[in-house]
DNA sequence: AATAGTACCTTGTATAACAAGGTACTATGT
DNA sequence: ACATAGTACCTTGTTATACAAGGTACTATT
């Protein structure tokens, strides 16, 4: 029997992929930090992202102003690139919060 | 000045995007119901989305076996297009309202 | 000098959301 | 009887974006 692909696993994605950049503004709100780590804390949050996602979105969030970066050398392989939220970052990760709290607030509504 | 488009609000509307497929079944599941009756239902939870939106989605669900429909007659106007969840969308919703639970849970984390 | 590990980034393809426009049935007013 | 408004369906074309795959480059280790 062929291995059938289940339907939810795309739905599963879906509803993954729309709540990454709040995500991402959080991971980086908590504390500088550059991509390659972002994609571990990600993992670790079951929110599955490969690079060729987080890149074009890191460069997406700076181009429109939420989020600062600078070179810092490292001692273990080749120099990284920390983020930072700017103040629009974090008046832009408030305004999220508190999108997000309504969402919960309307899903669990219709759960019920 | 030229008004700015804030650049929340996109990242908003990808919030909900994610999540779309999962409260369209939410809201099949509780009765059957028609296309126009949905995105009024959204709209009330906050969830704005347009026809072109919805239609091929329910299309996509209903290829993807989660839906079944049936046209029935309407006192008001043209018929209407009942949807309702086949077992398979039962058990999809199922699962997806686990997802959402874990996803919940991890943001949660994340917040504080 | 070669390999492994870490970190960055880009390109091409497929999917999907939206804006806009289109069809058709029913009821109502004149 | 005809035009208009209301309800409900659906499609097409454009744009955005997620992912897979591949590519560059620095450091440490063998």
């Amino acid at each position: 029997m062929a291995p059938k692909e289940s339907s939810t696993n795309t739905t599963k994605a879906q509803m993954r992929k729309g709540i990454l950049e709040f995500c991402i503004l959080l991971i980086i709100s908590r504390d500088r930090t550059y991509a390659s780590e972002i994609l571990l804390e990600l993992k670790k949050a079951d929110l599955l992202v490969v690079e060729g996602t987080l890149y074009p979105l890191l460069s997406r969030l700076r181009a429109a102003g939420l989020l600062d970066h600078s070179w810092e050398e490292s001692k273990s392989g080749p120099p990284r690139k920390y983020y930072t939220l700017t103040n629009a970052g974090k008046q832009a990760l408030a305004e999220l919060t508190e999108t997000w709290s309504t969402l919960v607030a309307s899903i669990t509504t219709l759960i019920k």
